[in-house]
DNA sequence: TGTACATCAGTGAACGCGCGTTCACTGATGTAC
DNA sequence: TGTACATCAGTGAACGCGCGTTCACTGATGTAC
């Protein structure tokens, strides 16, 4: 005769006893947890709440609430790569042709990166801020950087849009190395001041002309 | 008779009822907590603690844990300003002087601007996510940007060192409006990922070379 | 095909913790006369 | 110069909260014979 009490937004009683597919059920309660809360939502008890169970059940699946926010993060990084796969796949489709072709698409390539990156900063805050979450380190946390769909994570897809700049003869090769990092924090610095800092109340078409910007002095600083 | 617990690292047992500075005394152990732990470190009883005081006494100057820390964010804010300030009087001191006194000036400011905020990240971590730390506002914040020793906060000062440049007719006025936000990105982002991102395990020589390139991109690129 | 049993996912109850915050108080200070 | 009194900084005790985590358990599953 005992009902859980009648909370619409938690999931219908189960029927079994076994859950089925718990790990993943509170992985998915976590990456919801951090969208909208970012690292320090993602709250051990509430994701076993969401997933309608008891809060140490978890233990059968994570070793401790910091297990489960690395698998979180991992996860957001995943799907960052993802986001700016999406972006690539859009903006710089891999066409064959001439040389001509090859310098727009390496140039498209890297912007596409850059406005993948952004877009999932400005879209997915919550999950942005959750891949940068800095953790102590947790037992056997093989991959730091998840990858996306292609098998590459963020910071490779950056390096592979980079390579394509310097076989298309855009790039000298000796300016080459170190030019992810320059890259990468000239947009990752954008995203974060539109997300936490003083650009944070400008819109999202303002916020996009300043992305374009940056991306062309990027491309020309580098 | 009663005795507090012998903890050498709080302070003596005060002589007087009355603390004397408490509010003062407060704000420095919520900064030092913040330098080490960052914003989520700054716990209103530790503080209290700290100041050998009850916890409850603290709402004699803080409405809230909210209010403490965003006094903490402020102090944070300054002395960031501060450390850009003498990094400027170091590298670039204001000396009066022919045309090319003024190019080569205005470069260094924005230089040291730079240069500054990168070292306040590498050197003073904590205050540096605190200052950046997206609290809900609190009653009657005023100043949301606290200044330094000038008068200038960090944004203030990298705005003048770009009007220098503009002055020195090294930056055409026209590609002015909206460059803070480019140079800013752009070392904020160094900064970040330097601190909690892929770069986090390097030396800080090569952090240091990183962000001499960084700089030369930008003032190439603006 | 049927039964005994090992496995282990999820339960139920409880723990200690530190937190922010509220209440009624007490003691020292400084001002008005 | 001395005394009454208002002010208010700090005390003492307690609150409810939600958290992560541990323990001994129970119920369903699937495998071995």
């Amino acid at each position: 005769m005992k009902a859980p009490p009648a909370d619409a937004s938690l999931p219908p009683p189960r029927a079994t006893y076994r859950h089925g597919d718990l790990r993943r059920a509170l992985l998915e309660a976590g990456v919801e947890l951090a969208r909208h809360g970012g690292p320090d939502a993602v709250v051990l008890r509430e994701a076993t709440r969401r997933a309608g169970v008891v809060p140490n059940a978890a233990y059968r699946h994570f070793a401790s609430r910091g297990a489960l926010l690395e698998a979180v993060r991992a996860e957001a990084v995943a799907r960052m790569a993802r986001a700016m796969e999406a972006e690539l796949a859009v903006d710089a489709p891999a066409k064959g042709g001439g040389k001509g072709d090859a310098v727009d698409a390496a140039r498209a390539a890297v912007r596409a990166v850059g406005a993948g990156y952004l877009r999932f900063a400005r879209e997915e805050t919550g999950l942005f801020r959750t891949a940068f979450a800095d953790l102590a380190p947790v037992e056997g946390d093989a991959d730091p950087a998840k990858a996306g769909g292609s098998g590459l994570n963020p910071f490779q897809l950056l390096g592979a849009a980079l390579d394509q700049l310097v076989q298309a003869g855009v790039m000298p090769p000796e300016r080459r190395p170190g030019a992810e990092y320059l890259a990468w924090s000239t947009v990752h610095g954008l995203a974060m001041l539109t997300i936490a800092g003083p650009l944070r109340g400008l819109a999202g078409a303002e916020i996009e002309a300043l992305g374009q910007r940056l991306l062309e002095m990027v491309e020309r600083g580098l």
